[in-house]
DNA sequence: ATGGATTTGTCGTTTATCCAACACATACAA
DNA sequence: TTGTATGTGTTGGATAAACGACAAATCCAT
């Protein structure tokens, strides 16, 4: 999915930087980890810190990570863009917000959810694809814009305001998506 | 308390080898656990398990880290050779018992058995040692011996046959062995 | 016992990480 | 402001790990 770098040491590092990083940002928040700490906190040196551009390169590439993992890619290759697959993704995101502690991060929910809604716009795109290959390409590319941004900002209301589990808080918007209002 | 090589790689690299070890003998015996299935498990090279001698030299670290870790040192160095003492190396000892599912080594029980007395000697030794220092030398190293010998049989006796816990198992003897039968 | 397959111990070379050191930037108190 | 401390980005040399390869040892079915 990510790098062709397949030595296994580059592999560690690459892990005991990020489990690091997510580590401490379940402590404090971001404006307050710097990369010493992370270094420190990997018990690597911090030479060795320079997979990773700055600390910026690290947030994006852990946010799609996590993001990631909590995606099941086999449910969106089995699936076409239907009700499963939304509601998989919005599980995804929500399930995303519980294990990252976002909301700690103060002046930086911006950047986390700009990340979070490129990698979810690449998502869309790809299923767009997969399921009409007839129209337009740049009617794909807004249509993943449009549902990223829709499906992150329910995700933000369903942590704001609601009790009832994810999957039953979105389906109601569903068929409004899939079918039209 | 082991060594003093203190590269975080060679620190990493250790730990994996023994984690995977560990991780291996919950699944199968030792006599069917190769260096190849450790250094596949560890994702690290095999030239590279040469930290260790052979298999054996691991299995003697790994029993002896394990022991180690169940220990609390504080509370020997707190304490004379008094009856808490006793208690807590005791059930360090059937902690231990748990905690590597030793049972399954057949065949390799008495070579199991034998390092770990050896490193209880140790820490029986050490203990006879700042507890009376006007004693022979020779006679610490005998008693020592001799408790290693008893507390690990006792182990072994719990495991067998007892459903109470360790400490309740072995309290009655403290007072004999402390004491004098 | 024979032969094929697997494991082991060990190499030489390449590469990633360590480490100390450096100049520079940022922050913050005197 | 100036100084002091701490983080950042980068360097060069030393060292551990990766990798591929090899012969020898061990295992195992026939």
């Amino acid at each position: 999915m990510t790098q062709a770098n397949t030595d296994p040491r580059v592999v560690r590092t690459r892990k005991l930087i990020m489990d690091s990083f997510i580590e401490l940002s379940s402590k404090k928040e971001f404006k307050d980890i710097t990369i010493k700490d992370i270094t420190t906190e990997a018990l690597i040196n911090r030479a060795t810190y320079y997979h990773f551009k700055d600390i910026y390169d690290l947030l994006e590439k852990v946010l799609s990570e996590v993001l990631s993992i909590n995606i099941d890619w086999k449910i969106l290759e089995d699936n076409k863009l239907n009700e499963e697959c939304m509601i998989h993704i919005f599980q995804a995101i929500t399930n995303f917000q519980v294990s990252l502690s976002t909301r700690c991060h103060r002046g930086y929910e911006d950047t986390i959810a700009r990340i979070i809604r490129d990698q979810l716009e690449i998502i869309f795109y790809k299923l767009l694809l997969k399921q009409n290959k007839r129209e337009e390409d740049e009617t794909h590319k807004l249509t993943a814009v449009v549902l990223s941004w829709g499906m992150y900002g329910a995700s933000l209301e369903w942590r704001r305001n609601s009790k009832i589990p994810p999957e039953e808080f979105i389906r109601p918007a569903i068929p409004k998506i899939l079918s039209g209002i």
